[in-house]
RNA sequence: GCGCCUGUAGCUCAGUAGGAUAGAGCAACGGCCUUCUAAGCCGUGUGCCAAAGGUUCGAAUCCUUUCAGGCGCACCA
C-alpha cells in the first residue's frame, strides 16, 4: 500500500540523511545528533517539488552558516537512481529538490491499481479502536449538536480505518440515571393533563412537543388504564414506551443520516450486571475514593484535578461519573480495545481531566483515552440566535436538517470546519439556498467526469497509453494533487480532524474544473485522449475516496 | 475568580507540528458556452494575523501579560 509520493519523501530523507553523515566524516561541520529530517512541499513551485530546512535547523549545532552547511549537504547528496533531477541552495537556507515528472505519472498507476485503497496506508497496524460519537440522550430527538458529533465522529471513524485501524463505531444510550427519571416525571404530568387532571408540570422537565405527542398516542393505544396506577409503576410503563419510540427514531435518523454503529451500549446493563459497584469498590480498595456526607467521592485532586467528584450520591444512587468510568473500564479492560476515542460537546469538557484521573487511578494508562473536543454549534435564524435546548422544546432535530438540506450537504458542511472551530449554522442559508453548499461543487466535478466517460464509452488500459503526453499546466497541477492523497490522510489522523479531507476534496475538485476548462478529453488524437481518460478516472477515484470518508455520496448525474 | 476553546480580508474560515512574497470561498466588478454538464472556468484587490512584550538566523504559529467572545467549574448528564 505503500504509495509514490511516501516512497519519494523517504528516498529524499535517506538522501539527505546521508549526506550529513558523510559531510560530518569528511569535517566539514559537526553535529551532536541527526535532526529529524522534515521534507515539505515548498508553497511557490519555482522553488521545487519538494524542499527541506534541515540546513537551518542544524546550524545551532553545527555552528556554521545555514548557506554553508547547505552547500556541504547538496556537494554530498547521491541523486544517482532517483526522480532527483536537481538541487538548489535559496533563500535564507531551504534546499529544494527539483523532480523529474516522470513520478506523477506513477502516482496515476498507484491510483489504477489500488483503486478504493489508494490513500490508505497501515500505519494503525491492525491496533483496536473504540470510536464513540453522539450517544445522544434518548428522551428526545437528536439536535444540531449531535448532527455535527455525527459528522465529525464518523469521518474519524473512516479516516482510521483508512489507516489500517479495526475500527468499532459505537452509541452509548444514556438509559439509566437523573434524566431517565425527569423523562418519567415530564411523560407523566403530560399524561395526566391529557386525561384533564390540574397537575403542575416539573419545573426542570421536558417541555418539548415531542413528550405529549408520546403520551396523546399512548392513550390512543393502551386507553386510559394508568390513570389510577400507582406512580412508579405507571412512569415505568410510560419511560419504556417512550424510550423504544425514540430510541427507533434515533436509528432510523442515523441510517438516513448515513451512519453505521457496531454496536448500541446501554447504559442501563452496567448497572445490571453490577459493573458500576464493581468499579466503585475498586476505587475504594486502591485508596482512591472515600466517603464524606453521606457520598462516595473519587480523589480526583490526587490526578490533577481541582476538587473531588462524587461516585454516590447520598441517596446511594451512583452518579453519571461513576456509570462512564465503569464504561471506559469495559472498553479499555474488559473489551481490550487498544485506543478510545470520544467526541464529546464542549460543554462536557470539564468531565475530562476527571475520568482520564479515575482510568489511571484504575491502572489504565489515561493515553489511551482520547477525548475530541468540539465547540458547539450555534444556530442563527434571520441574523437571530437561537438557542437550542432541550428542555426549551423549541429547537432544530437533525430529521429536520436532512429533510430541509440532505444528508450529504449536512455531513459535508459540518466536517467543513475543524472541531476545535466554533461553528454557526445559519438555517436561512443552508436551508433556503442549499445550491450554494460546496458540497455541489465537489460532486459536480464528479458527475462531469461519469458524463464524459458516459459518452466516450471507451475501454482504456494501462498498457496502451503514453501518459508521458500529459504535460499542459493544468494536467500536472491535476496529477500533483491526486498525489496528495496519502499524506493528507495521514495528517488528518495525526489531527484526528475529518475537515483535512473535506478541504483537500475541495481543492481537488478545483483542479479537476480548471483542467476541464482548459483540456478536453473527447479528441481526434487517440493517444491523447487516452491518457485524459485515465487521468480522469484516476481523479473519479480520488474524490470517491474522499465522499466515502465523509459518508457524502458520488452522483453520477446532477 | 479558576480551567478549556477561539480571535487572520467586508463575511465564513485555511494556514501543513517556527520557514521563503499570509491564502481560499462568499460578497463586488469584468470576461468565457455553434465542441465532453456554466452547480463551471479565467481575471481584478483587500490585511497593524486582537494588543503589548519575550524566545532566535526567522513568529500568524512557541512563552508571558492584557483585551474580546464561547463553554465549563452540581450529590445534572
Amino acid at each position: 500500500m505503500k504509495s509514490t509520493i511516501n516512497k519519494i519523501i523517504a528516498s529524499i530523507k535517506l538522501a539527505v540523511n546521508e549526506s550529513i553523515t558523510r559531510s560530518v566524516d569528511e569535517g566539514a561541520f559537526t553535529i551532536d545528533h541527526m535532526p529529524s529530517i522534515i521534507i515539505e512541499v515548498p508553497r511557490d513551485t519555482t522553488h521545487g517539488e519538494f524542499s527541506t530546512n534541515v540546513a537551518m535547523q542544524i546550524t545551532r549545532q553545527a555552528k556554521k552558516s545555514p548557506k554553508l552547511i547547505g552547500e556541504v549537504i547538496i556537494k554530498n547528496i547521491d541523486t544517482n537512481n532517483s526522480y532527483i533531477k536537481s538541487v538548489e541552495l535559496a533563500g535564507p537556507g531551504f534546499i529544494n529538490f527539483h523532480l523529474n515528472q516522470n513520478w506523477l505519472y506513477e502516482v496515476l498507476e498507484d491510483i489504477y491499481d489500488l483503486r478504493g485503497s489508494y490513500g490508505s496506508s497501515d500505519i494503525g497496524a491492525g491496533k483496536k479502536v473504540n470510536v464513540e460519537f453522539i450517544s445522544a440522550n434518548p428522551t428526545g430527538p437528536m439536535h444540531m449538536g449531535n448532527a455535527r458529533g455525527g459528522a465529525i465522529g464518523d469521518g474519524i471513524a473512516s479516516i482510521l480505518q483508512c489507516a489500517g485501524y479495526q475500527v468499532s463505531r459505537e452509541f452509548y444510550i444514556n438509559d439509566a440515571g437523573n434524566q431517565i427519571e425527569k423523562f418519567g416525571q415530564s411523560l407523566e404530568a403530560r399524561y395526566l393533563q391529557l386525561l384533564g387532571q390540574n397537575i403542575e408540570f416539573p419545573e426542570d422537565g421536558y417541555k418539548g412537543e415531542d413528550i405529549t405527542e408520546h403520551m396523546k398516542n399512548f392513550i390512543e393505544e393502551q386507553h386510559k388504564e394508568y390513570i389510577d396506577e400507582e406512580s412508579d409503576r405507571r412512569k415505568k410503563a410510560f419511560i419504556e414506551y417512550a424510550l423504544n419510540l425514540n430510541l427507533q427514531k434515533i436509528k432510523e435518523d442515523l441510517n438516513e443520516y448515513g451512519i453505521k454503529y457496531d454496536v448500541w451500549f446501554s447504559e442501563s446493563v452496567l448497572h445490571c450486571q453490577n459493573q458500576v459497584n464493581a468499579v466503585i469498590d475498586e476505587l475504594k480498595n486502591k485508596g482512591y475514593a472515600y466517603e464524606k456526607e453521606g457520598a462516595v467521592w473519587f480523589k480526583a485532586t490526587e490526578f490533577g484535578c481541582e476538587k473531588d467528584d462524587v461516585l454516590v450520591r447520598n441517596n446511594g444512587i451512583p452518579t453519571y461519573f461513576a456509570a462512564d468510568i465503569a464504561y471506559h473500564l469495559d472498553k479499555l479492560r474488559t473489551r481490550e480495545f487498544d485506543w478510545s476515542i470520544n467526541v464529546w460537546g464542549a460543554d462536557h469538557h470539564g468531565h475530562v481531566a476527571r475520568l482520564k484521573g479515575a482510568l489511571e487511578a484504575l491502572g489504565i494508562e489515561p493515553d489511551r483515552l482520547t477525548i475530541i473536543i468540539m465547540q458547539l454549534v450555534r444556530l442563527t435564524r434571520k441574523g437571530e440566535i437561537s438557542r437550542m435546548s432541550k428542555r426549551s422544546g423549541k429547537m432544530v432535530t437533525l430529521s429536520d436538517l436532512i429533510d430541509e438540506v440532505g444528508k450529504d450537504a449536512a455531513r459535508f458542511f459540518f466536517n467543513l470546519r475543524s472541531p476545535d472551530s466554533h461553528l454557526d449554522f445559519d438555517l436561512d442559508l443552508a436551508m433556503e439556498q442549499s445550491n450554494d453548499n460546496p458540497v455541489f461543487y465537489v460532486q459536480y466535478a464528479h458527475a462531469r467526469i461519469c458524463s464524459i466517460l458516459r459518452q466516450l464509452d471507451v475501454e482504456v488500459s494501462f498498457s496502451q497509453v503514453t501518459l508521458t503526453l500529459l504535460k499542459e499546466k493544468e494536467e500536472i497541477l491535476l496529477i500533483r494533487k491526486l498525489a496528495d492523497l496519502p499524506q493528507e490522510i495521514i495528517m488528518a489522523i495525526e489531527k484526528l480532524d475529518p475537515s483535512k479531507i473535506t478541504k483537500y476534496a475541495l481543492d481537488l475538485s478545483s483542479d479537476f474544473h480548471s483542467f476541464y476548462n482548459a483540456c478536453r478529453v473527447k479528441l481526434e488524437d487517440e493517444e491523447l485522449m487516452k491518457s485524459r481518460i485515465i487521468l480522469i478516472q484516476c481523479t473519479k477515484q480520488v474524490i470517491e475516496n474522499c465522499l466515502g470518508i465523509l459518508g457524502v455520496s458520488a452522483p453520477e448525474i446532477m
